[in-house]
DNA sequence: CGACGCGTTGAGTAGCCTCAACGACAGTGG
DNA sequence: CCACTGTCGTTGAGGCTACTCAACGCGTCG
């Protein structure tokens, strides 16, 4: 693993953890993070229908993008955090067809897709990165089919934490099995499809069990392997290769 | 819409509706689609595990892809129809993630990774159109997530069978509200995160009002309207705009 | 003809939801 | 500094939806 430069944005984290990024790359890398404009807490950032003409990469902070049931309940789509590009796959759509909310003050900065273009235009190994985070995305999502098709309250909480945990860690933001997580349990059920109340029951079992550990605003994930287990949980981040894609010299090397 | 030739394979008739496609990019296409492998009814065509060094094209015929739980049971990820690319998201990952098996006889493509390198090369108009179709995938794939985390046995069946639907009279197999349906009531559980028992009870109280109606291997919509109110539903093939790839020239015209 | 897969229906159960009350806590304003 | 307020998390009671288990009929295919 490529050791990571002091002040990176997390998007170059990410990129250095697959390829030795050269001078060219780091400065269109660097390029998407220009700017970025300052999202209060608990914000709305888009509204669905909105045109679907720019695209979020997100510098700090939490976000989530649900949509709502016309009986009033949710369903978090994804939970977006630093580094994630937001809208990619919505750029052959019309518009946003999701909400966009801060769970934490934020930083973000808009791309249009012009910037996606170019790198297109010029750097086929950064496209190729960005083409292969698209498909790990992808991936997570059949992953939560799995979860919400099939797992009961306590797995469904279990997978969430586990897949939080592994991202973050991607972009340097856990230490060791503690992270920050400043996601109500209201926020969390609408991502798993349940309710306040199982995700409740849930986290207080969990934890008596001594599985994890809650504290304001933390979360400390205690018994790592039984949760994996409990969930046959894989990690797509672990075995990305970007080599798939044309024009790249092999590129990778630790 | 552009009218589609006879004899046209499916993958041909999806590509039809969104460009134009010229000769070269007729041909390569239709190189994608040489010597079919002929797979029986019911076979398994990759378990977990394979190396994912190549992908499908459906030519003809139903498949699924699932995974299962600890416990034995199934969870489908995806319904591969004719015109379907399987295999596209798997190309940074090292192996399938995922069983595939034909629900009818099925032709199928197999491609390698080159295949796929060599569009990249030398069409970036299809280029764009197999990167949307990939990303409207996405779209649908959490279009499910929200079936799935929220919503009751009856709205989930009406979802699958609307979704369904749609894809199938992109690629001229609907004949109006009538398509093809070889799917057990077993698999269609599977899909939708439920059991043959209540798929039953909501297939017969959906007949039983007249929404719908069925006929060994035949399933016939007779209130769309209905339905479509019911779930929300969204299309996602009706508004694809693949012009924000680069180097296209404006590609559409109906 | 028998075997098997599939669809249907019924009875009983379990897990999650709904509704509700309450305590802890942070933010606000006096 | 302290009430006031609203959000959040917890816990309990009761209900409902979908599940489990099971039996049976039907059609298909050896």
């Amino acid at each position: 693993m490529v050791r990571t430069r002091r002040g990176e944005s997390p998007l170059a984290i990410l990129a250095g953890k697959y390829l030795n990024l050269n001078e060219d790359e780091r400065e269109l890398l660097g390029s998407l993070d220009n700017q970025p404009r300052r999202i209060a807490r608990n914000s709305e950032v888009v509204r669905e229908g909105r045109a679907a003409d720019n695209l979020f990469v997100v510098q700090s902070g939490w976000l989530l993008s649900y949509t709502i049931m016309p009986d009033g309940r949710r369903q978090v789509l994804q939970v977006h955090l630093p580094g994630d590009i937001i809208g990619f796959c919505d750029m052959p759509l019309p518009s946003f067809t999701y909400e966009l909310k801060s769970l934490t003050d934020c930083s973000l900065c808009m791309l249009t897709h012009g910037h996606i273009q170019d790198i297109f235009h010029k750097t086929p190994r950064l496209t190729g990165f960005l083409l292969s985070l698209m498909m790990v995305d992808q991936k997570t999502h059949t992953d939560r089919l799995r979860v919400l098709g099939r797992m009961n309250a306590r797995d469904r909480v279990i997978h969430f934490l586990l897949s939080t945990l592994v991202r973050l860690r991607m972009i340097d933001q856990a230490e060791g099995n503690i992270f920050d997580f400043p996601m109500t349990q209201f926020d969390l059920a609408d991502a798993v499809g349940l309710t306040n109340v199982s995700v409740s029951n849930a986290l207080s079992s969990l934890q008596e069990q001594g599985a994890l550990k809650r504290s304001t605003g933390k979360m400390q994930i205690l018994d790592e392997a039984y949760m994996r287990e409990a969930v046959s949980f894989i990690n797509r981040f672990e075995s990305i290769d970007i080599s798939w894609f044309p024009y790249l010299p092999p590129a990778k090397d630790k």
